[in-house]
DNA sequence: ACAGTCGGGACAACCCGTTACT
DNA sequence: AGTAACGGGTTGTCCCGACTGT
């Protein structure tokens, strides 16, 4: 008996994201995916096209909340958006852990793959709220820091409950700005 | 003329790690480094052995500091530990950027690489004196959010003055903790 | 058009078998194989996964015979087994002339590659039939001879009729016990 | 202090009867050689040029005992030409018995190798000796049968006094004549 | 009969590393 | 010190025939 079709799209991505996650975008291959699900390589390609898409249909959902975070923050005025957008990185950053990790692994060469290439653009739009609108390169670097700080803490740090989390996040990275 | 070994070896390993930090160590061919440095592949391995010989030649001087740090920090009282942590990171991240980019970028899979693989513990004793000993997870998450900070400013952020960068990540840094 | 797979399987070892005995397996390269059967290196790195497999697959209905025969010569008493082992051999060694070529010729790393390391233990056995059970060197020596005399006579030797071939290994062998 | 060209020529050439005994001709590699001796490749190549001038002077003195042998037996008639020259390979492969395992493993391809191309004149002729001077292939076959079972004794076989092993494997050779 | 789905088989382009030789 | 040619092996991609349910 076969499984359905929107099962094993489902299942791809799943193994696709936690193997992505655990050993790169380039250390996992279509083969160790395929096989860890259970069906052939063709199938797999059947499904996706390319080993892009698979990467572009996991960011998706992240980069789309990202547009969200975006559009809201772009009604606050300038002297409350980092505030703001300080909470929504956080959220944003616990929801897509692990989307964000494989991200970072591969930030250098993501610029090459086309499904990635705004990831840029909602990042910079994003900084530029972390940091109050301004454009002083002070307050840009902050803004990254801030980024640094809540991405990296969520990818390496301990694993503790997920109010905690956030409530420590929080505090750190408002401390920051 | 056939240039010095000693300048066809620094040579590889400057190219080598402007390479790797830029696309990762997997996305980094020992062809793509050769023919940027002008020598045949066969020649690299001759200088090298591996390609996983350069990533540890490349890393050796930035474990060597951290392991410096490490034993400077170890003579220094708890309650204080954690300031002078940081600024020890601060400087170290300064000094290796690429380095600790490229580090970054290959993280979940370094752990098979034998030349990286006390990578792990170095970090955790550094973790642990920026949590000021502590074993608390919110101090060691903070301690994380730390490291995240510095890290990633130096690595996506804006460029300005050394002397301004380390001012703005030291006093960043330090109202994290 | 694409040939079935039993086809390709079976052509692929038709030709490894004739060019591992040939020129040996170091002398053989998979680009050989693949070559003269008409497909690609890939291809054949699908159907065998590494170069051993194929020797191991190509010796494994000999070692299979090679067992047969020390399990029936297990039920023959002493003084009868050398000649019972005689013709056992000759007759093995008239099925399997090219596989035992081929083994003959990379002997002595043989045991390096896995798949055969147990062949040592089967050639033992067969030894201890061949002597007799005896342990007494000249014995063994003598197996030794008529082993080696059997082996280089298909090896090398004149080809003749089948049935004449047999007849006349097994009386020179017979004249060696 | 440096060893003399002599003894190095010398050292060489013992190391690398070695080694290919022992791996096999591809099976072993200059750097081996040159390792295993404590000198650079590049001064192996100097002595001998090439692998294969290696091979050759290894074989040198083999082929030309072969060769004095076959003139030995020219001048014995057909009746008594076989007793004599059993005798004569008995003590050939005794004597170089790790030359003929050595020609033995690489058989297949040694044809290629020009140093070695005459060698297949000196076995025929030696053959043709051990059969008699007989054409017909019922004596060639036992010729066959004498080479191999005197080689591969030697080269597989329990290791025993010399005079011992000299006399069993001759009154071994001789009962198949 | 006819999409949508899936698997076996195939392959070009590379990969890292070694080898004999200069 | 340096290299061309090759070694075995992997990767992403693709073709095609065989299954589904409709």
């Amino acid at each position: 008996m076969t499984r359905s079709a929107a099962t094993l799209h489902t299942q791809l991505l799943e193994v696709s994201l936690r193997l992505f996650a655990a050993h790169g975008f380039r250390g996992t291959s279509l083969q160790d995916i395929a096989t860890e699900v259970g069906c052939s390589k063709a199938s797999l390609l059947y499904h996706f096209g390319s080993k892009e898409t698979i990467l572009a249909e996991l960011l998706a959902p992240a980069l789309e909340a990202a547009d969200e975070l975006n559009a809201q923050l772009a009604g606050i005025p300038d002297d409350r958006v980092a505030e703001v957008a300080v909470e929504g990185v956080v959220d944003l950053v616990l929801r897509f852990q692990r989307e964000i990790t494989l991200l970072l692994g591969d930030v250098p060469e993501s610029t090459m793959i086309p499904a990635l290439s705004p990831t840029g653009d909602r990042i910079e739009r994003l900084m530029g709220a972390l940091a109050g609108r301004s454009e002083r390169p002070q307050d840009r670097l902050r803004a990254w820091m801030v980024l640094g700080a809540v991405v990296l803490a969520c990818a390496g740090g301990p694993k503790l409950e997920p109010e905690q989390m956030r409530e420590q996040l929080l505090a750190g990275a408002l401390r920051l700005v």
